[in-house]
DNA sequence: TAATATTGTTATGCATAATAACATAAATCA
DNA sequence: TGATTTATGTTATTATGCATAACAATATTA
């Protein structure tokens, strides 16, 4: 029962950044199993009943995914009947994704679960501090572009 | 070129820590591949290093990986000669892992790169600020047995 | 009109991750 | 002691996440 020692991967933004991700994400997933979802086809159903009408390429885009992978998402959105593709007149390559009655009822329901076991699960830090992260994330996440 | 609402995914921690994780993590294998190594067999071989002697199952928990997923890691560590298994006397069921010279020196070769990559594409955000974030983290990540 | 670009799609491959089942060896316990 | 249980490493299998190439249909542009 020797303790490992991880300190040169501590020194490392990302080790921290993967290990406290790789807890949320535990959670997330048990959050929403009981509903049938993944991840990624509960971050499109939130995103598409927030902006409904838009086409996949978007969506690929802000889910920051190829276009390839989201194709079976949203088969599988389609297939139960959470959200619609609709033939743009406009632009007849392109879906105008719109989610169905029954997505915005899932929508709902989940939107609660998972704002729940996140609060639950964090509840021990204090807000402010959370705040103060989200900050920093925020400018890790437009670092690539601002650099080099 | 219509903007994407996304604030209802902003309202969780866990889309932030993603997100901010993919930039470093892009950064990251970038890094690694000119040394022909992935995230996780870089992980192994700095936690090898310094923790010489340790065996499979040991490395498994620290990584939070599953055994098995473990062993094809070590393959290719031991296939390139950076890492030795060997017999415990005391335990034959376990190997002793070992790093060589060849995975010594790689181990130095790439410490150095990926602290500079990171260094350079975190450059922009004031140290503290980072301190700051990583002690939040490690709330965050040590909050699962805290809970509930 | 011809050349180019965009959208959605299929196919494919690689990396990450979880589970079941097993042989070998060690530890426990009755 | 012998029988049972546990631990270690392994194989096989599966699901998921993510990237690229190639393509048909359509739109844009030069």
């Amino acid at each position: 029962m020797t303790k490992i020692n991880d300190e040169t991967l501590r020194t490392f933004v990302g080790y921290h950044l993967k290990r406290s991700f790789n807890v949320i994400q535990s959670d997330l997933i048990e959050t929403l199993r009981p509903f049938d979802l993944r991840m990624l086809t509960y971050s499109a159903l939130v995103l598409i009943v927030d902006n409904p009408g838009l086409n996949q390429s978007r969506l690929s885009q802000i889910m920051d995914i190829e276009r390839p992978n989201l194709v079976v998402i949203i088969d599988e959105l389609e297939e139960r009947e959470l959200i619609t593709r609709e033939r743009v007149p406009t632009d007849r390559r392109s879906y105008a994704l719109h989610p169905t009655e029954a997505g915005r009822a899932l929508y709902r329901e989940t939107l609660d679960a998972v704002t729940q076991h996140e609060a639950k699960l964090l509840s021990g830090i204090a807000p402010e501090q959370l705040e103060q992260m989200i900050a920093t994330l925020k400018l890790i996440e437009t670092a690539k572009k601002g650099q080099a």
